[in-house]
RNA sequence: GAGCCGCUAGCUCAGCUGGUAGAGCACCGGCCUUUUAAGCCGAGGGUCGUGGGUUCGAUCCCCACGCGGCUCACCA
C-alpha cells in the first residue's frame, strides 16, 4: 500500500482505508466483525478506580477490563502505543506495547486509523503522567472507519455539516452528546412527573382529515393516502384528539408528539418540533399554573443540577411562583384605559399611538376584533418588557385569539387561559377548556369566517369535535409546552437547531 | 419572504493595491516501549461554492445563482 507518491485528497484517503480493511482481511482480522463483547464502559473503569495512584493499581493487579469505542486520539512510539478509545461514556486512553498484546495484535493495530472502532482487553494502570489507562493485553480493530475524523483541536465547527451530518458532529464533539442527553432527561422527568400524577400517555393520529387538522393557529403540511385516495395533514397540534379522550373518560391524559407546521424556520422554530399536551379533568388553568410551575423547576434541577439556569447570559430562576402579568390589565396601563369598553372606543389611530416600529405598525392591519387588537398591543407594547431572569405566566387573554378556551364566567370577552414564558421565548399555552358545544360552533364558525377573510391559519370546522363535546366533557383544563423549548433552556442552545438531532435543511447539491 | 455576513486541502483557518495558493492537524514514507494538541526528518494532497462578466491575467473586482449563519417577519 501507500505507494510513494499517493496523495491525500478524500478520495485517496478513502481508498487508502479500503485497503486497509482489505489487509486486515487478509490478517484474518474481519474489519466489520460482529459478535465482540464488551463487558465494560470506559465510564466504570473511570468510576471504579477515580481515587487510585499508580502504586495502588500496580499492586492490586486490577481484573481485566474490556472496552470498545471509537479511536480519536493515536500517540505511537513505534513499539508502544497510546490510544483513546472514545465510548458512550466518554474517552478512556489505551496503553499498547507490543510485547504485551504480540506481533499479530500489534501488526493490526498499525493497520487502525482515527475512527475506526476497536476493542481492547487489559487492566487498569496509571502511566507516568497519572493518567488512568488500559494496558492492553488484548486489541482488537472492529469496524474500519473509511473517512477520516475532523480536527481534534477545534473539532467539527461548521453549522452546516454539522447539522447535515450529525452523526460526525456527536462523534467529534463530546458536549454535544451532553445537549441530547439533556433533552432525553428532560422527556423522562416529564412523564415520570405526570405518570406520578395518575395520568397516562396516549398516541393520536399524525394524519389528520383536512376538518381534523386544528387545534393552533398555523399552516400544515399536505399528504395524500394512496388506497384511501384521501388528501391529509399533518398534525399541528394534539388538542383536539386528546380532548375526545376526556370526553371519553379517561381523566388525565398526554401525548409526547411531534407535530408539523408548514411555516417559516429560524432560531427558534423547526418545521417539524415536539410538544407534550396534557389534559386533566376537573381541574383549572389556575391548577394547572400551579403545577407548571412545580414541573418546570424539577425539571431543571434534573436536567441542569439546580433550579437556577444560564440562557444566553441571563440566570433564570425556575423557583416557583412565578410573576404573572395581565395581558389586558397591562394593555389597559397602556393606553389609560379604565375598562374593556374604553379599549372598544379606541380608534386605529389612537391604538398605533403609542409604536413608531413599522413591522408592528403593518401587523396592525390583521387586527380584526378588539381582541385581535389588545393581543397586538400587548406584543408590541408589553412582551419586550416581560422579566428575563424569571419564567413568567401571561394571564387575561381576550376571546378572539383564543378559541378553543373557555370564556370567563364574570367577564366573558376574556378566557381562563395563560402562557408561560422563559428566556424570551412562549414555552407554554393553556387554558381552562370550552367544553359547551354550541360556544365552541360558534368559534368554529368565526374560524371559518376568518379563514373566507384570507387567514391561512385558521382552524377547519370539525364536526366529530362538536359531536364529542355534545357527549359532554367534564371540566377540563390543558396545557401544551414546548419540549425543544425548553431543551433550549436547559442546554443554554441559542437555535432550535442545536437541540434537535437532524433539522430540517435544504438538501445538498452533492453528497460528497 | 427581506437585509447583512460567510463559502479556500478531509478538518480549523491565513491569503496584501488583481500576478493562477499557504499553515496547523489529518493522510503517506522513515525513526521512536509512559505519550497526551507526543516528538523529529521527509513527501504528497486544491476544479479557491457554481456560472457568467471585466481584465493581458481573477481566490481577490462586478453580476446572477446555490448552500449556510445572524437579524427581522410568521409562529410554539
Amino acid at each position: 500500500m501507500a505507494e510513494p507518491g499517493a496523495t491525500s485528497s478524500i478520495e485517496d484517503q478513502i481508498r487508502l482505508r479500503e485497503q486497509k480493511a482489505q489487509q486486515l482481511r487478509e490478517k484474518g482480522a474481519h474489519p466489520y466483525g460482529n459478535g465482540v463483547v464488551v463487558p465494560h464502559t470506559t465510564g466504570f473503569v473511570r468510576t471504579r478506580h477515580s481515587s487510585d495512584d499508580a502504586a495502588a493499581l500496580e499492586a492490586e493487579h486490577t481484573e481485566p477490563y474490556g472496552i470498545a469505542g471509537r479511536i480519536v486520539a493515536v500517540r505511537s512510539m513505534g513499539k508502544a502505543t497510546f490510544l483513546s478509545l472514545r465510548d458512550r461514556d466518554g474517552d478512556l486512553q489505551v496503553f499498547v506495547k507490543k510485547d504485551k498484546v504480540g506481533e499479530q495484535a500489534y501488526e493490526i493495530l498499525k493497520l487502525a486509523d482515527l475512527g475506526d472502532i476497536a476493542f481492547a482487553r487489559g487492566r487498569a494502570m496509571r502511566t507516568r503522567t497519572g493518567e488512568l489507562s488500559i494496558e492492553a493485553t488484548e486489541f482488537r480493530l472492529l469496524t474500519k472507519a473509511l473517512r477520516p475524523l475532523p480536527e481534534k483541536w477545534h473539532g467539527l465547527t461548521d453549522h452546516e455539516t454539522r447539522y447535515r451530518q450529525r452523526y460526525v458532529d456527536l462523534a467529534a464533539n463530546l458536549e454535544v452528546r451532553e445537549i441530547f442527553r439533556k433533552r432525553s432527561k428532560l422527556i423522562a422527568g416529564i412523564r415520570r412527573f405526570l405518570d406520578e400524577r395518575d395520568y397516562i400517555e396516549v398516541e393520536t393520529p399524525v394524519l389528520h382529515k383536512p376538518e381534523e387538522a386544528g387545534g393552533a393557529a398555523a399552516r400544515p403540511f399536505e399528504t395524500h393516502h394512496n388506497a384511501l385516495d384521501l388528501d391529509l395533514k399533518l398534525r399541528i397540534a394534539l388538542e383536539l384528539h386528546l380532548k375526545r379522550l376526556i370526553v371519553g373518560g379517561l381523566e388525565r391524559v398526554y401525548e409526547i408528539g411531534r407535530i408539523f407546521r408548514n411555516e417559516g424556520i429560524d432560531r427558534r422554530h423547526n418545521p417539524e418540533f415536539t410538544m407534550i399536551e396534557f389534559y386533566q379533568a376537573y381541574a383549572t388553568y389556575e391548577d394547572l399554573m400551579a403545577l407548571t410551575e412545580q414541573l418546570v423547576e424539577r425539571l431543571a434541577v434534573e436536567v441542569t443540577g439546580a433550579n437556577v439556569a444560564p440562557f444566553q447570559g441571563v440566570l433564570i430562576d425556575y423557583a416557583a411562583p412565578w410573576p404573572r402579568v395581565s395581558m389586558v390589565g397591562e394593555v389597559l396601563k397602556a393606553y389609560q384605559a379604565g375598562e374593556l369598553d374604553g379599549l372598544d372606543k379606541l380608534t386605529d389611530d389612537q391604538w398605533l399611538s403609542k409604536t413608531d416600529d413599522n413591522e408592528h405598525r403593518h401587523k396592525f392591519t390583521k387586527a380584526n376584533s378588539t381582541g385581535d387588537k389588545i393581543a397586538w398591543a400587548f406584543e408590541a407594547l408589553v412582551e419586550p418588557m416581560l422579566p428575563r431572569e424569571k419564567p413568567c405566566f401571561v394571564v387575561d387573554f381576550p376571546l378572539e385569539v383564543s378559541p378553543l378556551a373557555r370564556k370567563r364566567d364574570k367577564e366573558p370577552r376574556l378566557v381562563d387561559r395563560f402562557e408561560a414564558y422563559a428566556g424570551g421565548m412562549e414555552v407554554a399555552n393553556a387554558f381552562s377548556e370550552l367544553n359547551d358545544p354550541r360556544d365552541q360552533e360558534a368559534r368554529f364558525r368565526a374560524q371559518v369566517e376568518a379563514a373566507a377573510r384570507g387567514d391561512q391559519e385558521a382552524m377547519p370546522y370539525d364536526r366529530d369535535y362538536i359531536r364529542a363535546l355534545e357527549h359532554g366533557m367534564p371540566p377540563t383544563a390543558g396545557e401544551g409546552i414546548g419540549i425543544d423549548r425548553l431543551a433550549m433552556l436547559f442546554t443554554d442552545s441559542s437555535s432550535i437547531r442545536d437541540v434537535v438531532l437532524f433539522p430540517l435543511l435544504k438538501p445538498e447539491e452533492d453528497v460528497k
